[in-house]
DNA sequence: CTCCTCCTCAACCCTTTGGTTGAGACGGAT
DNA sequence: ATCCGTCTCAACCAAAGGGTTGAGGAGGAG
């Protein structure tokens, strides 16, 4: 029996390059395409895919991340690959812990791929070396925990905006603003908003 | 006589994806398929095709605006149609300079991408509404031209370096560290360091 | 109830930044 | 020879940012 896939990628292009990289596999049958989380959540509900093969970008609606986990949630629970282009390190954690079975980069061989894929179906996980030395390393060195409001701070700071913006668009006074800097800055392990915005970046939390 | 194209991606995924979509075209022939920008300048010398399907971002070599230099610079020189995800202002301005003659999103129909390629193929311009938009916004609001020297304390700001660190980096004293900053946020009309890296990172300076 | 986290705010101090003016040196263009 | 752009630096001032201490209220967990 051939394992059943639903993929799920904003681009027609993509999907058609998987579609036909399937299409010689005699034991691969996509059964559905999606162009969004929300439409791919939808169609697993009816088709029931042995595995989804999923971007991470979505356009405009809900990301890879959150389709994983929704898909995660459903009855039978599909295996989840993250297929993508981007190999930040929070994206590859925050799949992980969303119920990804995998984490492959497009520029992967269609063999790959198409390996990946049946390990997937058979409930194994399927995670490049270098992806796996990531996750490993992630969880030796975890991301700073921001609470809600220091996020928004620190979102804020990578708009440019000064403490008296910040305090503003926050409805509150720019002495609370300082005091958010100040943890914030703590727990980033820096001294200045604009490091803090640097490193932000570079660990993918902004 | 069918249009001859070379497809330029460093994503096998991608490459099969726009093979299979033109297979199902009489007039468009793929002649022949680069992972990247040397290999494409390399393979076009022989094929001469009549149009490079050519994405930005190409792995570790060349981007796809050199790619586009390069091969608008053979005799003949193909026509150049750059298709990729990304959709920054510098990058559609500085491939419409290195002389593409179309820029598309990946996440466009397959219709699109054809009709596009045969537009290219007449010698015309092909440019989405929203793209040729950016193109006059572009010519409109000229970015701001930087001398290497604010463009290296530009890069440093984006690193969250404080003046002192720049100073020390470039080898100058902090004066002249800060007479750059004024000339930088004059530039780019900006009144904070935190501004200039935030609206340096949105035009794609930095 | 009490401990703890998070969010809020204030007063104080010192450092860094941003803005201004002015100026010397160098190289290329006219 | 002269102008202009670029890079360099200095002195000065006002504003913003960063660091500290201390503290009150709201809400959840034990």
């Amino acid at each position: 029996m051939a394992i059943t896939v639903l993929l799920v990628d904003d681009h027609p292009v993509v999907r058609t390059g998987l579609r036909a990289l399937f299409d010689n596999s005699d034991d691969v049958q996509v059964v559905g395409e999606a162009a969004s989380g929300e439409e791919a959540i939808a169609l697993a509900e009816h088709l029931h895919p042995d595995v989804v093969l999923c971007d991470l970008r979505l356009g405009d609606g809900i990301d890879g991340v959150e389709t994983t986990a929704a898909l995660r949630a459903q009855q039978p629970a599909p295996a989840v690959i993250i297929l993508t282009t981007f190999d930040r390190d929070v994206e590859i954690l925050r799949a992980i812990e969303a119920g990804a079975a995998g984490y492959l980069l497009k520029d992967v061989s269609p063999a790959t791929i198409v390996s990946s894929l049946k390990e997937a179906a058979r409930g194994g996980m399927v995670l490049a070396p270098e992806m796996a030395k990531r996750v490993v390393d992630g969880m030796r060195h975890p991301r700073p925990r921001l609470t809600e409001r220091e996020m928004e701070v620190l979102r804020l700071l990578g708009t440019g905006a000064s403490n008296r913006e910040i305090a503003r668009e926050l409805f509150v006074t720019e002495a609370t603003v300082k005091t958010h800097l100040v943890h914030l800055f703590s727990k980033l392990n820096v001294e200045s908003r604009a490091k803090a915005v640097s490193v932000a970046r570079e660990t993918g939390l902004l």
